[in-house]
DNA sequence: GTGTTATTTCGAGAATTCTCGAAATGTCTT
DNA sequence: AAGACATTTCGAGAATTCTCGAAATAACAC
């Protein structure tokens, strides 16, 4: 994950519906929801929460599948594990950034970004 | 740290410029850089940077002190940490969110939101 | 105190994001 | 095919965020 992917997750999850939303599918686990019970659990309008979706799918921390008339989202852990590594890498110099921090410069240029 | 403040963090680290002055910071360590050399490695206006480092320490990621007339802004690596824990915790189903995701659902009903 | 340096605050315009009803699309049932 | 259901796309208005020059604030040097 390079600096532009991780924006667009951070962007992703920094929003109140948008972060409710992934928490429920992280809730759901592997068999998803369908957005209808998405819509309704966050209590907003149905073309609202399609914006929202197509906002965490466009930043690859869901997925869709069709289930009949329903299209089921589900989490992408994936996704999720690799904007985790990112800021643990490269916003916390590489250690969980607990405590003591003197934390070695994380001097990387590893990415040319998009 | 609660959905609000997940929600400020994720918010204040979802912009190029912000991203990127504190990428800078946590490289910086504890000694933090000044304002002025923020700005001119980030190559963008003093006023915009200024407007910036405001949000993050809205966000709680940066702190300031001063040093002479130059105002010095470091990372919060405490901060930060707490970022990532409550991505893992609510975000991931607790686990480092890898690969295959059974994960135990995250019922948590813990914040009372702000 | 005057001048210089470092930085923030103000203000306003530009750009982006969010919201949500109405219309369109796709699927199922009969 | 017609009707119902699940969801998305469209469009436009509201709200928020971003940008940056100019003016204000703070600290130092003389």
């Amino acid at each position: 994950m390079n600096a532009t992917q991780a924006i667009a997750a951070l962007s992703a999850l920094a929003q109140e519906h948008r972060l409710a939303a992934f928490r429920l599918l992280v809730e759901a686990g592997r068999d998803g929801l369908p957005a209808g019970q998405i819509a309704e659990r966050l209590a907003i309008p149905n073309s609202s929460l399609s914006f929202h979706l197509t906002q965490l799918s466009e930043a690859g921390l869901v997925q869709q599948r069709r289930d009949g008339r329903s299209l089921v989202y589900s989490a992408n852990f994936a996704a999720m594990n690799g904007l985790t590594a990112f800021l643990t890498e490269n916003c916390c110099g590489g250690e969980s950034c607990a405590g003591d921090a003197a934390i070695g410069p994380v001097t990387g240029e590893e990415e040319t970004a998009a």
